[in-house]
DNA sequence: GGCAATATGCAACCAACGGTTGCGCATCAA
DNA sequence: TTGATGCGCAACCGTTGGTTGCATATTGCC
């Protein structure tokens, strides 16, 4: 149902201000990157890494510089399976609610199969 | 803006299928969820004490049991947040989208402010 | 061409975290 | 009382996010 390869990938804050980052800048590299984030070029290299593994960024090698861009259709997917789980448990809120206020009206009929 | 704190609570898979399972069962102490999942007792009460102080669960001790139940209310904060996320990417999205269209059938009069 | 500056990659190291095992303590029930 | 059950604490291990240090490749200027 969920696929947690790429919901872990979301699931770092580093990682969601570098989405952030690319899709507001249209791309960038390590060092661009690093500059607008307080961790290292290292440490934005290898979340590069992480996110280029499981495809929500693409790299374009261009001299000495390898620039990545997000990749608009891993990324609606990724978007697509936070709105699943939010939505799962939405519905289960929403269902406890109603038992909830049924149990309220009339306790000594209670009882669901 | 986000709250990384729920973020990450409900960041790890196996505290989602434990929210799952309290949801589902209507509450449960570490011994019962760790009979549904693939992981020991321990880990589990590690990760009801992580849940438990974002405050997405709280606890009420019977005799040798601790019985943990979900907070509706702060779950219900998480999943906003979730798509508040999810709504950000949503929408850069498609502006990229639309960027991409304008591009596409007219290149000579590029340029957005 | 040569050399400094820039951008990257690789390796070692550290702390935090998810997970395990082992043990001891409390509580319930026969 | 004694055995079974539920829990907490502590030590340990592998992974991961992060750091520093160094080597390598490209660019640009003299």
């Amino acid at each position: 149902m969920i696929d947690d390869d790429l919901w872990s990938a979301v699931g770092d804050p580093t990682r969601r201000r570098m989405l952030d980052l690319l899709l507001a800048d249209g791309g960038g590299t390590a060092t661009t990157l690093s500059d607008q984030l307080p961790v290292t070029r290292q440490a934005v290299a290898k979340h590069l890494g992480v996110l280029d593994r499981v495809g929500l960024v693409h790299v374009t090698p261009a001299g000495r510089e390898r620039r990545y861009e997000v990749d608009e259709n891993q990324l609606a997917r990724a978007v697509a399976q936070l709105s699943a789980v939010g939505a799962t448990w939405d519905a289960r809120l929403q269902r406890i609610k109603r038992i909830a206020e049924r149990i309220q009206r009339g306790k000594e009929q209670g009882g669901e199969s």
